[in-house]
DNA sequence: TAAGAAGCTGAGAGATTTTTGAAAGAAAAC
DNA sequence: GTTTTCTTTCAAAAATCTCTCAGCTTCTTA
């Protein structure tokens, strides 16, 4: 899915034509608190922002997303009709990750929205996580130890997935916190009962979940694993 | 390392003094052979290529990169006069991360350049170190001796990790005080106490931890280590 | 070679952090 | 409206870590 955020109609159309035509799912916004509430109910793959746009500009949007952990991991492609070095500049250091000047073909367009998300693509992949016994199918959101079906909470479930993410690595009990139960949550024994109510869940797997002292939870990762 | 393929004498030596006195290193090269003899020494955190050479030209050098295992992932930025649509779109859907349209001002050059790279960190992992037998994995937090893990505690870690950042050199006593301590610890014995801590766990690594009296400590960096 | 300085060492008290079991509070299902 | 399940809180217990102390060793230099 697809957001496209610009104010004139016309290019609106258009571009939304050419993309679904491309076989893309396309959402159309014309300003930024349109934006904002469709981000709150779903995640897109791509955001195409103008950069002048009725209120909220398009750089504070932008801003505004890279500072959010849900979404800062969301591509972004600026479009302008400025074309000075000073925006292009100013959009990439805010963390866009294209910009494209107008007037513009569509069918460059298009390759630069292919461009960003095969890049993207390729840090994401959705696949099965599969360490040990343990085995998890994050479409089907089904969890597996020893060919058990194990059936998890949201939140557990939820804490699952972002240790698996990591891939092996230590994840931060503030991001956990933050990631999870978004930044309110200081000085509570939240996650600490969740990780145990996983390791008791997962049972022989539970293991795979080593804390580490200080810094936080990693799942797999050590040199047996 | 940022590999600069151009063969305009002029633009590549202005492109190259610019982007040092960003701090980065550049290497130019004037086609694409000459590139080709330097991959296979080294591999760099980005490659700009033009796309008109003599000899192959940048979009068959590009191809090329992508189809060999070594050298797919590495970030390749087009530069190109041919600004024509036909052009871009080529050079993005061959796999380049980004173009840049000749004449280019250095700002935008140099402001692409460092989102491209930006980029590129956020998915390398933080790199390992490795002395001897010993491995440390600071994105997982494991420490490794002649393939064992090893367990630390957060004070442990945090100090191995401190003398591995100075790759060889001498860390002041006070250095590592006040970086892991913060300055209040002035007499105490603390911090050698916490280094024979680390010279037990590590083991037979725990020799490349050598005292300098009077002055600090300092892990490897010896001619045989 | 003896005295002083700097660093090493083993033990352990006190502090911190995590785990745990039980239970209250919320939310969802019936 | 009641039951069931999920989520969070609480406080005690366990695990682990950190720092200090005091004697010991090694190095320096006078």
């Amino acid at each position: 899915m697809i957001y496209f955020v610009e104010d004139d109609v016309n290019i609106r159309k258009l571009v939304c034509y050419a993309l679904s035509k491309e076989g893309y799912e396309v959402k159309e916004f014309s300003d930024g608190s349109d934006l904002k509430k469709a981000l709150e109910g779903n995640i897109p793959e791509l955001v195409i922002l103008d950069i002048m746009l009725p209120g909220e500009d398009g750089l504070e949007i932008l801003k505004g997303m890279r500072n959010e952990e849900r979404y800062k991991d969301i591509p972004v492609i600026m479009v302008t009709a400025k074309d000075s070095e000073y925006d292009i500049v100013m959009g990439l250091d805010s963390g866009a990750d294209d910009y494209i000047p107008k007037p513009f073909g569509m069918t460059e367009f298009i390759a630069r929205t292919r461009a960003v998300l095969r890049r993207y693509e390729k840090t994401k992949s959705e696949r099965d996580y599969r360490i040990g016994s343990l085995h998890v199918d994050p479409g089907k959101h089904i969890v597996t130890v020893a060919g058990q079906e194990i059936t998890l909470s949201y939140k557990e479930y939820t804490l699952l997935l972002a240790l698996l993410k990591a891939e092996g690595k230590v994840v931060n009990r503030d991001t956990l916190l933050t990631d999870i139960w978004g930044e309110f949550y200081d000085e509570s024994r939240t996650l600490d009962v969740h990780i145990r109510k996983l390791r008791v869940k997962l049972g022989e797997a539970g293991r795979l979940i080593h804390t580490i002292k200080n810094v936080g939870y990693r799942l797999g990762g050590s040199v047996y694993e």
